[in-house]
DNA sequence: CTGTTAGCGCGTTCAA
DNA sequence: TTGAACGCGCTAACAG
């Protein structure tokens, strides 16, 4: 900055004025410009950063990359970032506490704007954000910490998806869920027993699982589940794409057929779900929307909102394919390559 | 730093120290690791990186966070990184040529320690990047200036799979390929025109199609080339995994067969490509792999080596499965849900 | 409107 | 081994 300043004749506070809109006089910002152009000048952001205070950026804190209901909603906040002149660094924790605590040390340490987060956990530390004055907004999951929140109704997606099971005919629904230590994980539990409950059926342990929202996971739980022939489950609520992924192969792996065998249904949609065969049923959520969502409570918290932590609910929707019409072989599609197949919806449940 | 320093009765120059592992004598530093513990302190990075003029952050530029080939590169370089003590931040630019400048912008202004890159085009401006000092890995595609790059042989794969359609029996091939200022996209489609001329066949020009990468614009793409019912392709091949998906669409709205009346093969396997009816034949990338050896590359050089630019190339797969089998209808799969379907790779050729 | 001065928080000289 | 002083590059305060 000070070869812009001395190659443009002023001084170097000038040139920062001239980088931040300060008023200078029209001739000797072209002359500024002129000598930031010639000598390639780019302001260096961190010391920017160390005098500010402050950044134009934000972290999205997800966790895990490879899930596609987490890069939509990247989008979504992408799409509201940038409309705010804010850019957006991802940073993956792929579920692990360790990491999620590095990245969110890093996200205070370089101070940046804010950041967007489902945590791993319920209980993550965000004190150091809070105190480093890094504005924090949490998606998908609750925290234990009172911040702005954009989520879906899980209990409300798991009672339909499950009562929906219960519809088909399925009488043994066993449920693949995340960590305990998740809202997602637990309310999609809690929505599952509750759903049982009200038709009647009994709530069994037994049928349930904790794993850790990757297909891994659930595909070890679904095979111990399906171990013993004589209480075999002949439905599957899962509580995420992955883990529905991973029960899938176990089934099958078992030369179980999906739906005649068993029926399956699962937490968030995906592209692939209406083109595989069977086609999958699903509780879709609204990905894209929610990233925009928390992209804007965000940039308003940064823009100095004040006011109680506030909560901003999506709705889920069950989207009924193939999977969970237990007792049927679904016909192979009429063209090799369905696309977008309209949902039956209208389909008559099945008694086994 | 100075509370810390005051606390422990030293002097902020020996708390520096302690934090950077020099010589301090063990009852000083552990005085002054309890004054840290005690005020919850936290070094300030951007200070850090001021001073030191180098952070340990690495930065991931890939072109579209949806595609899983990249989210799993992004995996192999985040181990390495991890393994290195290194924090990796992701940037999406999603094809876009300013977002990506953008990016550069900040990286270079925040002076990480390195960047891997998947560039939207061949002759990206990574000169702020080298006077910035942060050294630069490009993956997956060529740069116009002298870095170290991991490739996979594009020609190759292309040639390979468009033989496979014609020892299929199709005799009228379209390509759908990138954007032509990027190397992956010239290269399937010059890979795709040595194969035809290998088999003498005529190479034209009307069945080829620049696209961007992206589902839409080869959906679009391959409808045009099947409005023209007396010239319409009996095979496609398709540069990459998400042009791919677009493909198989606009054949299905066509009313069109996939493969009886047309095959497919496309760059890029997928996880899904296994589940879907019909399966579909792709060439495969160690996508993971790649990451790891950008990774371990950027590490090197960042470490201090010399010497020229090297390039390391991964050999492509072809995975055979059902979307490419001419003429043919597959059966469904005996499971409803069929794992990791082995490749028929015996497969007898059809004629048409 | 512009220049001078000071300091953001740290790491690294130099002396002691 | 430790402390004092300096400066990384920038911007906010104050003078002019």
């Amino acid at each position: 900055m000070a070869d812009v300043a001395r190659l443009a004749g002023v001084s170097p506070a000038t040139v920062s004025r001239c980088l931040n809109g300060s008023n200078v006089s029209p001739q000797i910002k072209k002359n500024v410009d002129r000598a930031i152009a010639q000598l390639g000048y780019r302001p260096n952001l961190i010391a920017r950063g160390l005098r500010k205070q402050v950044s134009r950026v934000w972290a999205c804190v997800i966790s895990d990359i490879e899930n596609q209901f987490f890069t939509a909603l990247v989008r979504g906040v992408e799409d509201v970032a940038r409309a705010a002149d804010y850019s957006v660094v991802l940073c993956n924790t792929d579920e692990d506490v360790q990491r999620e605590a590095e990245y969110l040390r890093l996200i205070d340490a370089q101070q940046m704007a804010g950041v967007i987060i489902s945590a791993t956990r319920t209980d993550v530390d965000i004190s150091g954000l809070a105190r480093a004055g890094v504005q924090v907004v949490s998606v998908d999951r609750k925290l234990s910490q009172p911040v702005d929140t954009v989520l879906v109704n899980s209990h409300e997606g798991a009672e339909v998806a499950t009562s929906h099971l219960i519809a088909m005919g399925c009488r043994r629904i066993a449920c693949i869920t995340g960590r305990h230590d998740t809202t997602t994980g637990e309310e999609r539990l809690r929505g599952y027993r509750e759903s049982l409950r009200q038709a009647g059926m009994q709530v069994d342990p037994a049928l349930e699982r904790y794993c850790d929202f990757k297909e891994e996971g659930a595909h070890a739980a679904a095979l111990e589940l399906l171990t013993d022939p004589t209480s075999r489950p002949d439905g599957f609520f899962v509580a995420n794409n992955q883990m529905t992924l991973g029960v899938l192969k176990a089934l099958a792996s078992q030369g179980l057929a999906v739906p005649h065998d068993v029926a399956v249904a699962g937490f968030d949609d995906l592209p692939w779900w209406s083109f595989s065969h069977p086609t999958v049923t699903a509780v879709s959520q609204p990905a894209y929307d929610m990233g925009r969502a928390a992209g804007e409570m965000l940039a308003e918290r940064i823009a100095g909102h004040q006011g109680p932590p506030r909560e901003r609910y999506f709705e889920p929707q069950l989207v009924v394919r193939q999977s969970s019409q237990l007792g049927t072989h679904p016909a192979p599609p009429e063209s090799a390559w369905h696309v977008g197949l309209p949902a039956p919806r209208t389909s008559s449940p099945l008694s086994i």
